[in-house]
DNA sequence: TTCCTGACTTTAC
DNA sequence: AGTAAAGCCAGGA
């Protein structure tokens, strides 16, 4: 069948257009590429690592990073969101509560 | 083309 | 509470 986006550039899509100073989660990027697994959201990120996709936004439902940033290990993705604005738990997650972008944001898209 | 892996999430023990 | 297994699908070899 023919795919006129890639799954990466749907995702790609979505993680830009996450503003600045907020975060996902990979099930939220999932739901909005119109899909029901989030491990591809992660794979699709992870095969291309196109550095125009601001993946660092993108994090686990728990608001731990990935364990395989692929720009420079979860440092430099922590580094990247605290740079931005996000706030960070005591336990290495990043603030959920207060920088989650909402599903419902995503509407614009 | 087929087969295997994966930056997840959820449910169950 | 933490640990284990299942399920889903697109890329890469």
């Amino acid at each position: 069948m023919k795919m006129r986006l890639s799954f990466f550039s749907q995702v790609c899509a979505v993680v830009k257009s996450i503003p600045k100073g907020k975060i996902t989660t990979y099930g939220i990027v999932a739901r909005l590429v119109d899909t029901k697994d989030s491990r591809r959201i992660g794979h699709a990120l992870h095969a291309n690592r196109d550095p125009n996709c601001p993946c660092h936004r993108v994090v686990f439902k728990d608001g731990s990073l990935a364990p395989g940033y692929a720009f420079g290990g979860p440092k430099e993705q922590r580094f990247r969101l605290e740079k931005e604005g996000v706030g960070f738990k005591a336990s290495g997650k990043v603030d959920l509560v207060n920088h989650l972008w909402n599903e419902s944001l995503s509407l614009a898209i």
